[in-house]
DNA sequence: AGTCTGAACGTAAACGTTTACATGTCTTTA
DNA sequence: TAAAGACATGTAAACGTTTACGTTCAGACT
């Protein structure tokens, strides 16, 4: 091991012959020293092994280089492997700009939801990106003096910077291939409306249908908890009303989905057409490979990280509001 | 908004008439204050609405609450959701305890690795977990004074807390069911045996085939790079010594054999059985099933989270070694 | 010779907590 | 009634940086 005691600016100071204030601006590059200063302070940070100390640094600059993430990212169950993209997007950004991560779970629910915020507390981060839980919620108390901004989904009457996906462009151009192929009786299914992105898709959806003058039956509309077993369940009551397509807007219902129709040995797309949301390496090994709507989800990450750095750079600037584009990927599934 | 001022301890303890040590201990509760000034401080603390400043907290007390988790886990294309599901365990017992957990990403690559490690810097983080890209690297000199507890994977000579999984045996088990079933040519494919756990999954590969009398071939085993298409390429090479049996030990390299399989045509199991690594839902409805080992990531990380606050608990304890058991899933694949 | 300018660096006050130590006020006891 | 304890709180020094000001000193200009 080596020195167990911490070593400070100071000790370093004292070693080179120099003040702190010195080192401190050799290490930030902050002003003017001398090229013998410099090697003089060089090495005797090599000497003491000196790191720098970022909590104190944080607290004098008010600066902690950390932004936070929050979404319904990590639950095991529930695993959403699109916010796991997402995050990577973020990170991406982040680390060329010398910015750490942190990364909160929000279990998709309010309750969890308002405490990781709480425990962020002030100061600590420079930053939170999230994806809220419901867009009914009033988030703007909870939060600290640090810039928000909202990812895939946003809440009522926010006035934040915030960067989504184009969904009903997507969903209705989605239906309207099912429609193109001969479907009339398509089911669609859903997480719960409170969030934005269901209420997206589900204006695709009715849209696309209303325009083929097909009537919409409520019948076929299934909207419910984000999960395998609730994918599952779901599935087994529209069945009831033989939809010939569904269009599932969830990659971890999509799952129930599936298992569904292949534990009722119904043939995909034979018999019913599938269509999913979210792409991802397996869904083209999947029996049948599956038709999925592809959401740019590390370039949500990217975009929402760029927006954040600007946003820290100029508290001022005008908000900011992008709206990427999804892509429909046409496998054997449809 | 509300005040842009940050308001301090010091603005609560002037509010409420008491002293800023007073204040510290009703929001800590380390020592005993009346039921009237907890009040009149609580009144004051939502007056001015407060916000605890943890930099300040972790600079003075030398605690900061974060520990850093270090693995191959957020980039976009070589996705490595078997590292999520460890970050998932390991957030849920440091959110009990109120620990934030930072992810750190390191892309499989020693450079990166390092740069990591120095970014975390002293003093931010109380720990850090991480799954070390190489076993031949010598880490120590990069750590801080924070402790370190490795996962899944261990560097040579290191005396540090781990918690892995048994690999050895489990892969053994995977070959032998493969022996049961008459196959003689098993190929065996995995990523650089710089890591410990492929030398792990080789020896339980070997160890099986020396048992049941099979001379291991050189020429069915392929050691590569940790990517989608270096699996494809490899399963190539490999078809060309036409194994009956392909033992994959790692998941995104198996999409590739199983890419490489749906591509020519080959039909599983009756052409060629498959064993892979990872158990997620995605592997039931894959065309078939797959037979998969099953490790246990949620626990790994909830052991290696349970781990390192017994260790900063308690710095002088003797080493922890934990040695996970994983499990075979036998399905169509097989 | 005095003043001025610029280069190179030093001094010390913050940042917002925690915490060792000190203080004051009651009650109890001899 | 004075000393002793228990109880409840206050004082102020750290923690390790950053940074607004000050300082020093050498040379250039009047």
């Amino acid at each position: 091991m080596s020195d167990s005691k911490n070593i400070s600016i100071k000790d370093v100071a004292k070693h080179a012959n120099v003040s702190t204030a010195t080192v401190s601006h050799v290490i930030n590059g902050t002003r003017f020293v001398s090229e013998d200063t410099k090697r003089k302070v060089h090495q005797a940070m090599n000497d003491l092994n000196y790191r720098i100390n970022f909590v104190a640094r944080s607290l004098r600059s008010r600066k902690s280089y950390v932004i936070a993430f929050l979404a319904p990212i990590l639950a095991s169950e529930t695993s959403n492997y699109f916010f796991m993209s997402v995050a990577a997007g973020i990170q991406s950004v982040l680390k060329q700009n010398h910015y750490h991560l942190v990364l909160s779970d929000s279990h998709e629910e309010a309750e969890y939801e308002a405490d990781e915020i709480r425990m962020l507390g002030s100061q600590m981060i420079d930053g939170l990106i999230m994806a809220p839980a419901s867009r009914e919620l009033d988030y703007e108390h909870l939060f600290g003096d640090y810039p928000v901004v909202y990812l895939d989904r946003v809440p009522n009457n926010s006035n934040r910077d915030c960067v989504v996906v184009d969904n009903k462009t997507v969903s209705k151009e989605a239906v309207q291939m099912l429609i193109g192929k001969g479907h009339k009786r398509i089911a669609y299914l859903s997480g719960p409306n409170t969030l934005t992105t269901t209420e997206e898709r589900v204006a695709g959806y009715l849209e696309a249908l209303s325009e083929a003058g097909i009537e919409a039956e409520s019948d076929l509309i299934s909207i419910g908890e984000v999960s395998l077993d609730s994918g599952y369940k779901l599935t087994e009551s529209l069945m009831r009303h033989e939809p010939t397509a569904i269009f599932v807007t969830d990659n971890v219902m999509a799952m129930g989905v599936m298992f569904y129709m292949q534990e009722k040995k119904i043939s995909v797309p034979e018999q019913i057409a599938v269509v999913a949301y979210d792409e991802f390496q397996w869904t083209r090994i999947t029996s049948p490979p599956l038709t999925v709507i592809e959401q740019p989800a590390f370039e949500l990450g990217v975009k929402a990280a760029e927006v954040m750095l600007e946003r820290i750079d100029n508290a001022g600037s005008p908000r900011q509001e992008h709206r990427l584009t999804a892509n429909l990927v046409v496998r054997q599934s449809s």
